[in-house]
DNA sequence: TTGTCTGCAAAGGATTTGCACATGA
DNA sequence: TCATGTGCAAATCCTTTGCAGACAA
């Protein structure tokens, strides 16, 4: 069984989990959601579901969307400048790296950096519940003054 | 001088370096800015200008915000939930807390955060401009199970 | 069957913008 | 003076919601 096929499974079940009817606009946008290797926002993931199922509405993109995210099968991210990125929620967690030239979204983590974070958060008497942190970036090179 | 005169001072320049004038609207919000020592928002800085200068409009407080920012005298920042927040920029670099329970907003700096940050970028290829780093946070204790 | 979904369009919240009048330099 | 700023209301952008017909269980 394909990662994908997995993913999609997963979600399936979070639907009936949740408790709501898993229609065919769904199993679309399911699809749509276990293939995406990037970070679509809803308009795109409505996009590309709309090739599957014409009939797609916006609104049943994030009305699906929130279920699958109070399931904790999808994460919403609200990066700088524009609407809101959904992702898969299977690997585990990670950090995000933004190209502020091509707006592509790569992952990344680090267990030291957790680790000063919650070492921080103790000393002012606090305790992390999630975090946020990305880092928007310039591909080495591309920098002014030197490029053509 | 206090501080808080010194912060006005400086974004009063930032506002004629900007070449754009310094109404008696924008003077009230700047008084506002230098005093404040949390986070507010755009509505709360109406707020708090309009008991010095009643007619204060909000489109007001986020054009000159727009102006300082562009300056870089002052910091939006986008927490999750709620609309931007705002904060005067004299501090060095800092990142942020967000206490889950009270909404309030404190600061941190770790430079080995910021060490691993870079090295993390360079070994994906990348250069970091600028990042984003918030802590969402409970007190310690506060958790579930054996507060009150 | 029948309670839930759906698409549509309208509503919402935060922020920006057009306009005619007011005002700082 | 007169270009720029102001308040107001309307417009935007992204997301959510109400409604009447469609459909999964």
């Amino acid at each position: 069984m394909s990662l994908a096929q997995e993913k999609i499974t997963k979600m399936t079940k979070a639907l009936r989990q949740a408790g709501v009817r898993v229609t065919k606009q769904r199993i679309a946008l399911l699809a749509v959601l276990g293939e995406a290797d990037d970070h679509p926002d809803a308009e795109e993931l409505l996009r590309r579901t709309k090739r599957v199922e014409p009939g797609m509405s916006l609104a049943t993109v994030y009305r699906t969307l929130s279920v699958l995210e109070a399931e904790g099968v999808v994460h919403r991210h609200s990066f700088e400048g524009g609407g809101a990125r959904f992702e898969t929620a299977d690997q585990s967690h990670h950090d995000h790296i933004v190209d502020l030239d091509s707006g592509e979204v790569f992952e990344f983590n680090s267990a030291k950096i957790e680790q000063l974070q919650t070492e921080i958060a103790r000393e002012m008497g606090y305790e992390v519940i999630h975090h946020r942190m990305e880092l928007y970036c310039r591909k080495l090179g591309s920098g002014s003054g030197k490029g053509d």
